[in-house]
DNA sequence: CTATTGAATCGATAGATGTCAATGGAGTAG
DNA sequence: CTACTCCATTGACATCTATCGATTCAATAG
């Protein structure tokens, strides 16, 4: 048994054990997770990641008109994948007018980030 | 307009032109941000956050069956997920006899950590 | 050898997801 | 009013995903 594989069962099991007993737990409770994957999960394709990076690099807020074109998607799909994130709690729109301008929730991803570091 | 909307069409439209030229880009780069979400996909199940969790905090290699136990799934189901990991590169395994033992990648994380920060 | 055990794989299935064309709704321009 | 524009929603579709039970594979124990 390698020294560094930690957590190896400690002892030959008696006869009729099912493998060793769990000594290993989640630091994070499921409500933590849950919300932790929930972020991961709307940055978990391209073009959202994209959007939030986009959104990221501008104090304001930015219209949809400037995004549509930045992508190979059509309008109603980039339409879905912000909807995707404003559900996730990470950006939020505002509504002038016909433009719709859309924001990065401001610590939206804290969480994330610190349990990533 | 109010002042915070940064980005806005900068001035009326010209009557024919639709909407506003594109003068935001993203910052990252197609691959950059497929590897990212690719990352955060793997994260974004509360299951796979919570083995990395675990993995994370022990510096060794956790054997499966300590990890089993923990999550009210199927082993199969378990060792898909397992599976989802070590192929997003984020968990790497290593057998010992009967056993298998995960791990955390080093800096597997890092560039989506970095990204977030 | 055979029996047992831990883990991966297979097959099936219900549900989620990404995509587009078409439509709808609200605001603006004429 | 009508016509146009931006954006969201709907409906449809193919694909992907999470899950389980059953099976398979590899290694150990007898």
């Amino acid at each position: 048994m390698p020294a560094d594989l930690a957590l190896a069962p400690k002892q030959k099991r008696p006869a009729g054990v099912r493998c060793c007993e769990p000594v290993v737990y989640p630091d994070v409770d499921r409500e933590h997770a849950r919300r932790m994957a929930a972020l991961a999960k709307a940055l978990g394709d391209p073009i959202r990641l994209q959007l939030v990076d986009v959104l990221r690099k501008h104090a304001g807020k930015v219209c949809v008109c400037e995004l549509v074109p930045l992508f190979d998607v059509s309008q109603p799909t980039l339409s879905h994948h912000l909807k995707v994130l404003r559900e996730a709690g990470v950006v939020d729109s505002e509504r002038v007018g016909l433009w719709a301008f859309y924001y990065v929730v401001p610590d939206a991803l804290e969480e994330l980030n610190a349990w990533l570091s």
